[in-house]
DNA sequence: GTCTATACTACGATAGAC
DNA sequence: GTCTATCGTAGTATAGAC
């Protein structure tokens, strides 16, 4: 389809050159098609814009379903139960981090993040605000003794581990003395993540 | 002086706008000059850049001159010390994020780390080379256990935890439920940090 | 629906006055 | 060293053909 494949070459425009550096042009080159198209479709550059951020959210939560569905039902869980599915969970984040696909949008949303417009509210009620909410309530039950808002801190600081893995991976590369990050790394930060989680959500038995 | 209003104002319409998004007549009209002064003295667009990434590379380190010191004299620490120096460490870098002065130049890495060009290289060798390598000296004290191979990782993940206080800004901020990073949630975040990091040094003796 | 053609604005680089 | 003026290129938006 058209209209997707304008979205999907704009994501990656948008993520390498921002708003104002990628161009219409580029983009509807790039899709095979007339600068103009993008105008008929959505209105001008703003309104592909947004159309990214939704596509994101909406792509992000499919390939997420099973994320999801650990999260769902946290009413009786009994507390290895919980600590195995925030050890999957974060997993699973750490492993669309380092996923070669992630790039793209990725650097969409970091972007985002750093000038928060319009499309920002997109994301976060799309694609993030259930994710760390049902985090947060899988924690209530592995740490009782922290209180909500410490436990919302908590959340965001144990996802900081994966995510530097896209918004520094520079850094990462560079640091572990590797050009790109392969199998042999992935599995390396992903069992050092565990590692790290366990002793975190254990931490207030320690 | 013109050359440092010019970066000044720079690393900020760089850092927000990206290099294609920036314009070299915004931002010698925000420095009160004209854009030729910016050929003049960086020899154009790219030169300045480049200057701007030596500039934020040399300020951090002026900046952090006392973590710096924490982490050379390395050689006969014991454990505890070592612990303490890491988690000041981490505090120091946890609180540079959570500066509203890092807003700009922190906007500046982040941009070059998801599309590193020579920029990057200054900053990794100017700015962050040492700090982590240091950091990795003291993890060797304090977990001996741990090859060299996972060490570098979890220096990587610990930083990550501190560093999304700035690349996740945005979804930190509505995690919190508040608009922007008070003194109250500084208190929150850099505590929960250092619990966090306690638990994973010590976690090769849990 | 998708294209071409056009109007208008802004970009970076450079030459030359002072 | 700093300015103004100008050139060539590229941006978004829009109108109108098909």
């Amino acid at each position: 389809m058209l209209q997707e494949r304008l979205i999907q070459t704009a994501i990656d425009q948008f993520g390498r050159f921002g708003f104002d550096g990628a161009s219409t042009r580029a983009i509807a080159r790039a899709s095979g098609t007339a600068m103009s198209s993008i105008t008929y479709h959505f209105g001008g550059k703003e309104g592909l814009y947004l159309a990214c951020a939704d596509y994101i959210a909406q792509k992000a939560t499919e390939q997420n379903a099973q994320g999801y569905a650990l999260m769902q039902q946290t009413a009786d869980l009994d507390r290895s139960t919980a600590i195995e599915h925030c050890l999957a969970i974060l997993d699973g984040f750490a492993l669309t981090m380092l996923h070669p696909d992630s790039e793209g949008w990725a650097r969409f949303i970091v972007r985002e993040q750093q000038a928060p417009t319009e499309a920002f509210e997109r994301l976060y009620g799309g694609m993030m605000k259930a994710p760390l909410e049902g985090f947060g309530r899988l924690l209530a039950i592995i740490r009782p003794d922290l209180p909500a808002r410490e436990r919302r801190a908590l959340v965001m600081l144990m996802f900081g581990q994966a995510l530097i893995l896209r918004a520094g991976r520079a850094s990462v590369c560079k640091a572990l003395g590797v050009d790109s990050l392969g199998e042999r790394e992935a599995k390396l930060l992903r069992s050092q993540l565990r590692a790290n989680s366990l002793c975190i959500l254990n931490g207030g038995n320690a």
